[in-house]
DNA sequence: CTTATAGGGTACGTGGCGTACCTTAAGCGG
DNA sequence: CCGCTTAAGGTACGCCACGTACCCTATAAG
């Protein structure tokens, strides 16, 4: 009786409820049906706004994490690399991490969902803070200017993106951090000179 | 009627069906009951012998490819890695490549399959050619012996396989992979001397 | 006060996986 | 040569989940 919800508040309860079961079940186990009925709505409401289930998990992803970027300044490169690495290493293997994979692998033959993903996952951001820790190092003279280039930035985040595309859930163990920086990161860094 | 299919012939029979599946749909669209009826039997037969549609999915992947791995002497180190990249890239951009990355994106939270993924891809064996590569470079002078490493060598295709995940189907670009190999696999390979 | 709009309820079509059962052919041991 | 075990064929089914179609009702806007 009374009250009907609708328009932002009712969206508000239906990502709200989204985000409930991504936590609890993954992108995997998330239902429409199953999201509806937590909403204390149907399945038109949420048609209505998302296309499909992968639209509503990816929109919903937003709500799990407001991902607090680390930027890191232990005072040295390898100190502050080897931080940003951990950091990330540690999301991707925490259960917000799994449903990030979960939802990427859903959306990897669909360019545009891809691109949704890119933004709402603060990928971005991420390459930025490398990018500003290397000009910190440069201009701290511990690495040349010619390094604060952005292939080189994102290298290490790539790496262990791949890492994670090989092995599967677990996290990535840390001597492979520790190895990513020290035989490759650093290298690199100190090869462009 | 006399024939009736047993064993080894019925299994050919299967997976023959399945890689055409493959080939034409991809794995998303590969079903059992299409195999089964391509196949000329029923989905009894297939389940007999795996356990569930990845399973098949990555045995009948095997047939699609022998993927002829290419070996590159181009005579400087650049031009070997560039060669070795685009053969890479060549391929997973191809069908074949669209097949493989959808295994992968199936298999992505299933340990068990992501083994059976690496064995029957032929990863390891592209690992070892890297090397041997940049064994053959430090052998002419033209790199120092530090860089025979197992993480240099698996740095440009690592970082080709992210750059896979971060875009989706489309081939990567021509300059993402200069790129690669000038300012980061080069420039790696320099830094540890 | 009327009317367009959006939510609620519900049922259904569709597709695909995995399973259950029974029937029938093949090969094998005696 | 014969029966028995094993594997194939045929078929139907349970189940689940996506996405859609209707029809009814509350809400807000004019």
């Amino acid at each position: 009786m009374g009250t009907r919800r609708r328009g932002e508040e009712l969206e508000r309860a239906i990502l709200h409820a989204a985000a409930d079961e991504l936590r609890e079940s993954g992108y995997a186990g998330l239902t429409m049906d199953r999201v509806a009925a937590r909403a204390g709505t149907n399945k038109n409401a949420i048609y209505r706004r998302w296309p499909h289930r992968a639209a509503l998990g990816i929109a919903a992803y937003r709500h799990l994490s407001d991902a607090a970027l680390p930027d890191p300044d232990t005072g040295s490169l390898r100190g502050d690399a080897l931080e940003m690495l951990r950091k990330a290493n540690e999301t991707w293997s925490s259960p917000h991490g799994a449903v990030l994979r979960g939802l990427l692998a859903a959306a990897a033959d669909d360019p545009e969902l891809l691109t949704l993903m890119r933004e709402r996952s603060g990928a971005d951001t991420m390459d930025r803070a490398w990018l500003g820790m290397l000009e910190r190092a440069a201009a701290r003279g511990e690495a040349p200017a010619a390094a604060a280039h952005h292939r080189v930035a994102t290298t290490p985040i790539m790496l262990l993106r791949a890492e994670y595309a090989m092995r599967g859930i677990p996290s990535v163990p840390d001597e492979v951090l520790v190895e990513i920086v020290d035989e490759v990161f650093l290298p690199l860094v100190r090869g462009r000179g």
